[in-house]
DNA sequence: CTTGACCCTCAAGTTACTTGAAGGTTTACG
DNA sequence: CGTAAACCTTCAAGTAACTTGAGGGTCAAG
């Protein structure tokens, strides 16, 4: 079976060396094999492992999620709906951000439009609308 | 000019104690008076700077653009049309996470979707799904 | 055999705070 | 007036998830 060292694997899994030695300081992944000059060996199941990682973290889900995620296919007789369960609950967080940040918009598209609107004449010496940020 | 201390502005801008020391640290509140034991004397004009600044952080811009914006405020003569253009920029950043957001949504929808279509048996000892997310 | 690309570890920086320890101050009550 | 609760102080470390840098070893090609 064909081996490479970090740099490699980072290449294949679309991630940087520091990361890789991050998530195995963490625990998120195993500790890698080395070379007699200590060098990290990695191979091709490492490839998925990661990719199934970094697809996680794509999803939002933190780290100590993913190593929940990361426990249950290790464990398979129950992975299925627990696994279910968190993505889910990830949605779910999902959705609660992105409510929040449409609101976040539509106030900035309100702020940006009373700048256009009420100081369109240019730089006047008296905004505003900074003034009123500061009031309650 | 009725003063108080630091317990009572935080809880009149809704933040609390430590995090108005630590925007003092970073600069973006200038240093408080103090009285002869020490502790920070506040009036009410910290108040409405203090509301300013959460105001920003609400709307998602950072500590060195807030302090920006407070610069901005201190000169009048282009202040407006800059703070313009920083509220544009903040709205087009919000607007790309918006965008990553949505994408997240789908894609986790899909992925609950598969865990409830494929998996509805209840928890099979090979979960397909989980297999998926490994490979590249 | 040397040069450049790659690897190692360890420490510190990033953002925007929060939490905790150890101790001084103020205020309210009896 | 005493004392206990509530509040204040500073400094240090913790949080998430890495990134960056220093200082130095290793590997592959020409």
């Amino acid at each position: 079976m064909h081996t490479f060292r970090i740099g490699t694997l980072a290449s294949r899994a679309a991630l940087n060396p520091p990361t890789i030695r991050y998530y195995e300081e963490v625990g998120l992944l195993r500790k890698a094999r080395r070379m007699g000059s200590g060098q990290r060996v990695y191979d091709n199941t490492d490839v998925e492992r990661l990719t199934f990682i970094k697809r996680c973290r794509e999803f939002g889900f933190s780290i100590e999620q993913v190593k929940q995620l990361v426990a249950l296919t290790a464990d398979p007789s129950s992975a299925c709906m627990d696994a279910r369960t968190l993505a889910a609950e990830q949605l779910e967080q999902v959705r609660v951000q992105l409510g929040e940040l449409r609101a976040l918009e539509q106030s900035l598209e309100e702020l940006v439009g009373s700048f256009d609107s009420r100081c369109a004449g240019g730089p006047g010496p008296d905004c505003v609308i900074l003034g009123d940020l500061a009031r309650s």
